[in-house]
DNA sequence: CCGAGATACTTGACATTAGCAACTAATCTC
DNA sequence: GAGATTAGTTGCTAATGTCAAGTATCTCGG
């Protein structure tokens, strides 16, 4: 038996990360809101004047607990914005003790000043990004807000139509998603990019559709339902995709089924697809949505030696 | 192609993104940072503190810079520091206004038993959670720091040939980029996706070219030159675009200049290029390029009237 | 229904933290 | 070598935050 040396702590290498981003993050916000201060509004008042606007009914109490400053402090910060107008406090009717907290008109202009001051600066950190760098910023802090938060319940995603910019993101998604999972060449995105470019400049409202699923405002994943060139009864499956982070919740499974449930609407007779057999996770979608697999045949593509299939599900 | 939600502003929703970080974030470091107060340190003490330990040869003013923090109120907290024999000033050899701060070794102990408190709390926190969640979140953290600390003004941008990934992200950041900037809507995504898909689909490598400009890894920028569709002897300049956060440091013009370089290789006589007149910061690059404007017409397109222009360059 | 204890908030007293501006001294720039 | 700049200190003051005591109300077991 081999007797390794034990393993230095990963504990260890964590923490250090965690109290320099800490650190970092610290100045970061120093600097962010050092710069907010040409409004007439401190810190610790901004904060509770954004609790205050933005949460529905308040209680003084809540506003303490959540933002985890002083009652005796907050109670004196309340009684400035009564003052100056911009808050009207009268006791709660449930309870005798608690006080009602209503923003007043000015208070509620007083906060949309101070918000677009806030959201103005936030938006000129961020232009100084490149886009790239922005969307790895913004995904990072949500995760970290979705760990810290110990919300581990996932946030639900839902299924919109496609916007500006998206058609370009699934012709990019799909290239580096299947090159960097198979190693397929530019070839597979020449493709995807053929796809939607026929998509796009045909599309046929009434028969065809495209779906993104997206979390949070953020793109994890898209479908296409098109006409068969050939056959007007027939519906395409095309482009499936779902990101590695949003695999395993069912998300395939739910972009199928939109597309089936809106090719019934649509008078299909049938549904089918083409894809390859090493999409094993893919396969397993299209089997619990009651499609079969109808062929097989091996071809060269994308730089690699794959077997296509065809499946298809009959809807009558 | 319909769009049955009207397309918010990418940015607009990482503002808001970043923005909610920022108050969960504030709200996380201060709960931390209270149950550090058991120390004889506050806050500002112990940054200060953390920083005469780690930093080698301190000065004040460095100091005073990198906490942001003002210099009269750092002068106070050194004064108790020596006072209270954990520190000791004397002025510099080389800078007579400078002072060189160096801890003693009551300092260091100070700091040493400061330092452990703190990581104990770190610590702590990160045992609480599931070691893949804690993985994920210390490599957002240092992708944050990554993003957030890179002084991107010094670096300098390549331009490169394209790879997998590439043409969609073009199509898409080309969508965005005039959807934000001018209101175009997705007809112009769309003519876009078209000119990139006959591009990938009828490249010419010994005519055609495309270049891709990258800051530290990221894409910033692109620019095409195809052979013109009647006319040999004629190169066509297409979708040249620049991000938003690397305007003004002539990336344009080096891509425009790459492209009438590659031009004269290839015995082009003449290049052309459409563009609109509203793109008045392109025009400046085109000039200073040596093209001239030789027609223009009206035209209604992605939603908006425009006037489109023909610009000329002649090689020979 | 009573009364002990908890809760919601306020207030007084006070300490800490922070920022501005004026000042000295040294150094840099031209 | 004059004038501008930089490093740091100090007086003054305001903002910020804390603690403890106090009032009014509510909760709940008996």
């Amino acid at each position: 038996m081999v007797l390794t040396q034990e393993a230095p702590s990963e504990l260890a290498g964590q923490t250090a990360i965690f109290r320099r981003f800490n650190r970092t993050y610290t100045k970061f916000i120093g600097t962010l809101n050092e710069k907010l201060l040409n409004s007439d509004f401190s810190l610790g008042e901004a904060r509770v004047l954004y609790e205050l606007a933005t949460r529905s009914a308040s209680k003084a109490s809540e506003i303490a607990d959540g933002l985890g400053i002083d009652a005796g402090y907050l109670s004196r910060l309340l009684g400035k914005f009564e003052r100056d107008g911009l808050l009207q406090r009268k006791a709660s009717e449930q309870d005798g003790r608690s006080t009602e907290l209503i923003l007043t008109a000015r208070g509620k202009a007083a906060f949309k000043k101070l918000d677009a001051l806030s959201n103005e600066q936030a938006h000129a950190t961020l232009e100084g990004l490149p886009p790239a760098a922005r969307m790895e910023l913004v995904s990072c802090m949500q995760s970290i807000e979705r760990i810290l938060t110990k919300d581990r319940s996932r946030l639900p995603y839902v299924l919109r139509p496609p916007r500006v910019g998206d058609m370009g993101w699934i012709i990019y998604r799909e290239g580096v998603g299947y090159a960097e999972q198979f190693g397929w060449d530019e070839t597979f995105e020449a493709l995807a990019a053929k796809i939607v470019g026929e998509f796009v400049a045909n599309f046929d409202p009434s028969r065809e559709r495209c779906w993104i699923a997206e979390i949070d405002g953020q793109n994890i994943g898209h479908i296409f339902l098109v006409k068969h060139p050939d056959q007007p009864q027939t519906a395409k499956l095309r482009l499936l995709y779902v990101e590695r982070c949003a695999r395993g919740m069912g998300l395939g499974d739910a972009l199928v089924t939109e597309c089936i449930r809106f090719a019934r609407t649509a008078d299909y007779r049938k549904v089918v697809l083409w894809t390859q057999s090493i999409l094993v996770a893919a396969h397993r979608i299209y089997s619990r949505a009651g499609f079969h697999l109808v062929k097989e045949e091996p071809h060269h593509s994308f730089g690699k030696d794959l077997i296509g299939q065809e499946w298809e599900l009959d809807l009558s």
